[in-house]
DNA sequence: TAATTTTGATACCGATCGGTATATCTGTAT
DNA sequence: ATACAGATATACCGATCGGTATCAAAATTA
């Protein structure tokens, strides 16, 4: 919503008439727009937690990839969860809920990550793995949103440190 | 930005006139509006560390607080931090700013705390209190930033409870 | 090469934007 | 009752909004 048309002829150089030529309207060019940068956060996170073979190994890849996040996201104007999700809670209905669902799948991926720790007796067995991935996902974006407001990095480092010595303590057995 | 004049008339039932006699223009009301939002915060805040009478119990009060802050926010559209954090970080520049330095003011109160608690023995003595504070307020507004997103208040609750035990386990010596 | 389809550029539309000048109203003090 | 002051209502401004109809330019196919 507050970027105008304008706003897209000039930074793409493209005319009225490319953009709807492509694009239904400028709604649907929003939702594009967001599965574009949530594609390449997401893609990018898979091919490190690919690499790692354990649940726990899974873990401290992904708080190893947000430590990086901040410089990462500035190529494309910062986190899209966080964004789309504070940013259009009542302007874009329909982009705030591609980003809801979004933010819910990432949190079922952590979640799904504890659940397979469990399950081959690297995490505690009574460990909730729900909560623990609803917090675990909710402390990653409390840090990237304050990174991005106050510009400082130290928010995510700091954040993964306490989440990594979490993981060591709170999970492994 | 979000928020056109039409709106603000059709909301209040106020004229054109009745706002532009009180505000110099809409970046100006907003940030009114922001500030008349975050104090209801911040004093309904105090209010209730001020019955504290230990660092400690600060700390606990403060989580207590948010535990209920969904429903508190409810009444004037979800926290004004997080709100204006994420929202008019491009598009109201001066907004942004104002948040930010709030944001900061908010970390270092629990700073204060932190390092009270550490002076009065409460705390362990190598306690990072400025470290502390930041993951601390951090994991604060993920909570609510999430339970805005997804409309669900265990968010909060979540982690308000982790920080207790955090709290207990971390801090108290 | 000719025909056809796809893509982009231009000009324009009505609606709405934030903001202002002016008139009208309301309350208070004299 | 009158005069004055502060606040609100009304009407209007130029600028910009998102969106579209039309036309030209490529690109593709035959």
């Amino acid at each position: 919503m507050g970027t105008s048309l304008s706003d897209l002829t000039k930074a793409t150089g493209l005319t009225k008439g490319a953009i709807y030529g492509n694009f239904k309207n400028k709604e649907e060019l929003a939702v594009q727009a967001f599965k574009l940068n949530l594609g390449r956060v997401v893609s990018s996170l898979n091919k490190e937690l690919q690499k790692a073979n354990s649940a726990r190994e899974k873990l401290l890849r992904l708080t190893n990839y947000y430590r990086r996040y901040y410089e990462f996201t500035q190529d494309f104007g910062g986190c899209p969860i966080a964004n789309a999700g504070a940013d259009t809670n009542h302007t874009n209905p329909i982009l705030f809920q591609f980003a809801k669902t979004a933010s819910k799948r990432l949190e079922e991926g952590i979640q799904s990550i504890i659940e397979e720790g469990i399950e081959n007796g690297e995490f505690r067995r009574r460990t909730d793995a729900e909560k623990e991935a609803r917090v675990f996902f909710s402390m990653i974006e409390g840090a990237v949103l304050m990174a991005s407001i106050q510009d400082e990095r130290k928010y995510l480092t700091d954040m993964m440190n306490l989440l990594d010595s979490h993981i060591e303590k709170e999970l492994n057995r």
